[in-house]
DNA sequence: TTTTAGTTAGTGAACGATAACAAACATAAT
DNA sequence: ATTATGTTTGTTATCGTTCACTAACTAAAA
């Protein structure tokens, strides 16, 4: 019967739902594949989460791990330059290290799905791009990017990165993405730079 | 009964296809749901099409159909600004009048779904980057473009464009789109010129 | 002994798709 | 002009399957 906690489910249950979204699409997750991958029955799902919603908050809530994690790297870096370089690295790295994010990182598919994740998407959308924001205006006051409008450049660099990474999976992750963060640092830095 | 040509029914069926996944996104269009908005019988959407994947790819057609007309705008410019100008403003002006394209033209939910869907979508994908390219290594040609990989800027304009309005979507169409055609401009060029 | 994590069995609703049949239409022979 | 024949566009009824979810029960741990 191997009875583990909560706690411990959860977070099993979790990491396999990525994994089916990874795999076939948010269209792909059921309730009855969740529960036969993570090898327990499907009522036992619901002792630990209300409903299939609450489960796809659950994974969205491990966007806001990968945002966090983010926000500590930037941190460790002295200016702008560098701290770009960190937010371009970071996901790059982390990205490559585990594929199966890319599908629920910019996964837009799932906002259809009901107001509150849809809200919870706007959170975490808004949230990255204050991260970015305030990076271009630290570079903007020690005078290292052009001036263009903030807001334009953060929709530059997050679309660079977003079609970079659909491009990977559409793909299928055929080329390393950890070594396009050079390439992809300079071409910004080319863009941006005063 | 109303019978009309498969010709009109199936464009007719297609416009609706389109029109419900806009509202709910790809997974919730169905054949129901698409034969009642239709105002015909569910085995009656199957006289004019094989099964719903090919449904789908008539969607998708759509698609084709909007390059197209990008390309025969883009060809009324004569020069690479006027070409970058050119793609820019049709893909605004185009989609604040067609807001239902959104979903379409930047679906990738659609492309989990089957091999031929997801070959289809990546030859879009390219055709479309080539359109792009064209227009760059025209413009470096003029020089007028600063010495940035081409790749590397079709990537910059695709993604600053997909972000823009994925964002006016997630914001519910609220601003008017057509109205960002002047300052994306202003923005990317400022980018990329030399 | 009470709480918690599991089970089996089953619900109603929606899914894509099909069989069987009917009415509208086109065409050609009478 | 009328009738016979085949094709096309529709219908109703229904298929098997899957969906999210639940009631009732059981075994393990605290």
């Amino acid at each position: 019967m191997a009875r583990i906690t909560t706690e411990e489910r959860q977070k099993i249950i979790i990491d396999e739902a990525i994994n089916i979204i990874h795999e076939g699409g948010y269209e792909s997750l059921s309730i009855r594949e969740l529960a036969s991958k993570v090898k327990i029955s499907e009522p036992a799902i619901y002792r630990h989460f209300l409903n299939k919603e609450d489960i796809v908050l659950g994974v969205l809530s491990r966007i806001g791990d990968f945002d966090h994690l983010l926000e500590e790297n930037i941190e460790r870096g002295n200016n702008a330059v560098e701290k770009l370089k960190k937010f371009i690295y970071f996901h790059f790295n982390f990205l490559q290290e585990n594929k199966e994010m890319t599908s629920i990182l910019f996964s837009e598919d799932i906002f259809n799905q009901s107001d509150i994740l849809k809200q919870k998407l706007l959170r975490i959308i808004k949230y990255r791009k204050s991260l970015l924001k305030n990076i271009i205006e630290l570079g903007k006051k020690e005078n290292e990017i052009k001036d263009i409008e903030t807001n334009d450049v953060v929709t530059m660099i997050i679309g660079f990165i977003r079609v970079t990474i659909l491009e990977w999976r559409l793909g299928d992750f055929s080329f390393n993405l950890s070594n396009k963060g050079d390439q992809t640092v300079d071409a910004i830095w080319k863009m941006i730079i005063r």
